[in-house]
DNA sequence: CATACTCTTCAAAAGTATTTGAAGGATTCG
DNA sequence: CGAATCCTTCAAATACTTTTGAAGAGTATG
């Protein structure tokens, strides 16, 4: 029944704006950093009509992306008292959320090209032994260099499995490691 | 003046196409991937002709692509005694390669990030003093989430730095921390 | 300096991705 | 049960990205 329509502060329209770029760099749908962050920002729940109004979006983007928000863990659904329609908020543990989309997405990512990787490799191994030099020769480089791509994808691998690890935990651990490191360096922002 | 239209092993073809997936991923456009890759899996340099053969693109596109590589700094060209046409090589060092694209790419996005966070912020702290109560609320909890989001957005940056720092002087350093932590949990494969 | 060859550019075409809004379900309320 | 409200779906429209290929600029060669 609440029908001002959330005009947003300049500052909230910043961040949104702000946020749904950097999610768009990141490979999501713009509308979905927008949605979220207004959610992010927002003192109450929110319902999907009031979202739909402040960021001028249709009611089938709005339903799409919510919903999409929701399969990503990122956005939750909360029932409010004597209330017809759903209302929404933001999961503001971020490194929860974080640790969520990256294992989802990039991890299956990586273990496609893995597989790929370590494919190829089996079948250059066959090709090394070729009775044309030239077959040999190439087989064996690339065999050397796709090797190298593979290492790095393990690495990339275990490097998110360390992020995920510790970021079910809390957001410390690794943060402090990398944080140390960089102290020395750099006096920056007082805070 | 070889004409002879490099056909690519399927392993090559399926190691192209991969990356070029893996770069689409990360935003850049895929033939750029499969063009670095193929150079990358090259013995000798190759053309830009012998690339849209290969490749099946238009000349204008391998145009692009190739500058843009070169832009990246992810492939050089080759001069090529007696030819006339440029020859190009893929740049093998793959940490390098990552540095400069994250040094280039992510930083002023992340840094474009934090420093719009810090104005909102700047903006809110004058709101929090506000004779509405309700504005005031408000305010508080903008401050206290894009505060979140800075600080993530710190650390991310700390991380990237970490990174570059470690991959400019090799590629072990940070890796090795990360290797060392997931040693004990999981057995998985056994190579 | 004319010719041949190569590379680049760019407007148009093709291809993708996103958004819209109307139709249809689903749920609650009287 | 019927009306009202809200949510979802999906084909069509729009917006955005990438690719094409022809025109032209640049350069080495005879």
């Amino acid at each position: 029944m609440t029908k001002e329509t959330h005009t947003l502060w300049p500052s909230e329209a910043a961040v949104s704006d702000v946020v749904g770029r950097l999610m768009e760099f990141w490979g999501f749908k713009r509308n979905m950093g927008r949605i979220w962050a207004v959610l992010y920002l927002s003192v109450e729940p929110r319902s999907a009509e009031d979202l739909r109004e402040t960021l001028k979006l249709s009611s089938g983007a709005v339903s799409m992306t919510l919903s999409e928000l929701l399969r990503w863990g990122v956005v939750r659904k909360v029932w409010v008292q004597g209330e017809r329609k759903d209302f929404y908020t933001a999961e503001v543990q971020l490194w929860r959320m974080i640790s969520r989309v990256f294992s989802e997405r990039e991890r299956s990512e990586i273990k496609f090209a893995i597989e790929a990787f370590e494919e190829a490799l089996a079948e250059l191994e066959v090709l090394k032994r070729s009775d044309d030099e030239k077959t040999r020769e190439r087989a064996t480089l690339q065999y050397a260099r796709i090797a190298q791509l593979l290492e790095l994808s393990r690495l990339g691998q275990k490097l998110l499995d360390a992020l995920l690890a510790t970021a079910k935990l809390d957001a410390e651990p690794l943060v402090r490691f990398l944080l140390g490191r960089d102290k020395a360096r750099s006096p920056s922002h007082p805070s």
